[in-house]
DNA sequence: AGTCAATAGTTGTCCTACAACTTGATCGAA
DNA sequence: TTCGATCAAGTTGTAGGACAACTATTGACT
């Protein structure tokens, strides 16, 4: 029962200056843990006393980082007696459930990203826009249409409105190229939640391109992201050609 | 600050004898407590000091309950300032990623539920049940075909496989009547988990009666339900007439 | 072999104390 | 007044120690 801090394990507060509590930085080096299969599914983990001990840190910033993990569905605790792998792991990661960009989830499945932008422009909020925003009609908005590409397949069509609001002007720019996600991070802006709805569409007028699927079959997802507090900040429909992307959801109690 | 139990609340440990851990009784009765808008949505709850001096627990169990709501997107807890009520209540009850009875989340729409049974038989496993429910071909599975009613009007079609495994024969017959969790319930069987797999599907072939839709548009809901364990217990294929049902998915990070 | 009791290991809960953070009030200077 | 800094109270986050409740294994006994 020897506690000794193990040399593999990347420092805590010394990793990125701290984004976070120190609980959520456990978890998420638990998690990456257990997805790289550092321990085999249906296994038991170290129990808190020792992992305490492997990162320095009190019971009780143990128990809430497994507890996180166990409310993901990634670990199974069992009074008495230890917490345990589940065997879901890449489901899980790849569950609509947990929020991540398209493109990474593309690029966990072992498929090249890509995207194709159609339009990019910056005009005033539809109704329905401003409705789902929360901003008035004619309020300045981001609108995109994007092709979404697996491998140069196209797996999915977006079509994107996000609430300018205070975002400085050269910012805006950077959306329409890279990652959304990825100039929201850089202007401090971080959507935690998504409200998704889900329809089967059969319509030949979706999509572009010569990719464009012949069956016509899609699956929306109409989603709105939001802030901590309830602010929304993005809405989207994407099409997605049925049997082209793995819709999983993990549901849990 | 006076710290005194209120009396309108039920007591922890009489209720039913106890079922679960007391930070899960506790996360339960502060889930409905938050659902039937004791609080205002984005309002702050009281302190958890005050929470444990409600409930006669400690904070560490308060905390514990309040993090695990927080998983679930209906708290929002501020570091140094306090916990608010998220504004999705009503989203994430119907939300996909709970797991709950499809009966019970149209009673709770507002629609009154109902279910005909077209098929309800004892048979073999065909390859693909028994692929999924990891048993062998030809064990003995309990079929359903049924047909799912909201207010008298179709809003699915349902096959589900449960694997008998242990099952006393005498239970079997109760499945094919009422809820099927419901007789889980019974033999002490209880289902923790699913994963989902969802499709747009377009079929004539799909569904019976006059109440079948013209359209053949669907969304399936390819599901495997797990215990604890890991253990699957039925496979069920479920065909949601499109437009009929909202599917709502609330993701969080 | 089978049953039961003891035992060590693990998670659940409690208590106390303090650190880190947020918010609003207070006060002082421009 | 208005703005800004400072302070104080309230709240969540982390620490450490202790014990209760539960599980799984071992070993003794029949």
């Amino acid at each position: 029962m020897a506690i000794a801090k193990s040399p593999a394990l990347p420092s805590l507060a010394t990793t990125k200056g701290g984004r976070g509590s120190l609980a959520t930085q456990v978890r998420d080096q638990l998690r990456t843990r257990i997805l790289t299969h550092e321990w085999n599914e249906g296994k038991k983990i170290p129990s808190e006393f020792d992992l305490a001990g492997q990162y320095q840190v009190s019971r009780v910033t143990i128990r809430t980082a497994l507890k996180a993990l166990e409310a993901q569905g990634l670990l199974d605790i069992r009074h008495g007696s230890g917490a345990y792998v589940a065997n879901f792991g890449a489901a899980i990661r790849a569950g609509l459930q947990e929020l991540r960009s398209i493109t990474d989830t593309i690029r966990e499945m072992g498929f090249e990203p890509g995207m194709t932008h159609r339009v990019v422009k910056r005009r005033g909020a539809t109704a329905d826009e401003a409705l789902r925003l929360q901003i008035a009609e004619g309020e300045p908005v981001l609108y995109m249409e994007r092709a979404i590409l697996a491998d140069d397949e196209v797996v999915a069509y977006s079509y994107d409105a996000v609430a300018i609001r205070d975002t400085p002007e050269k910012s805006i720019g950077e959306m329409g190229k890279g990652s959304v996600f990825g100039a929201f991070a850089k202007l401090g802006i971080f959507p935690v939640r998504a409200l998704a709805e889900i329809h089967a569409i059969s319509s030949m007028d979706i999509g572009w391109g010569k990719g464009r699927p012949k069956s016509g079959l899609y699956l929306l997802l109409k989603q709105l992201h939001f802030l901590r507090d309830g602010v929304p900040v993005m809405a989207s429909d994407t099409y997605f050609v049925e049997g082209r992307f793995q819709f999983i959801i993990h549901r849990t109690l």
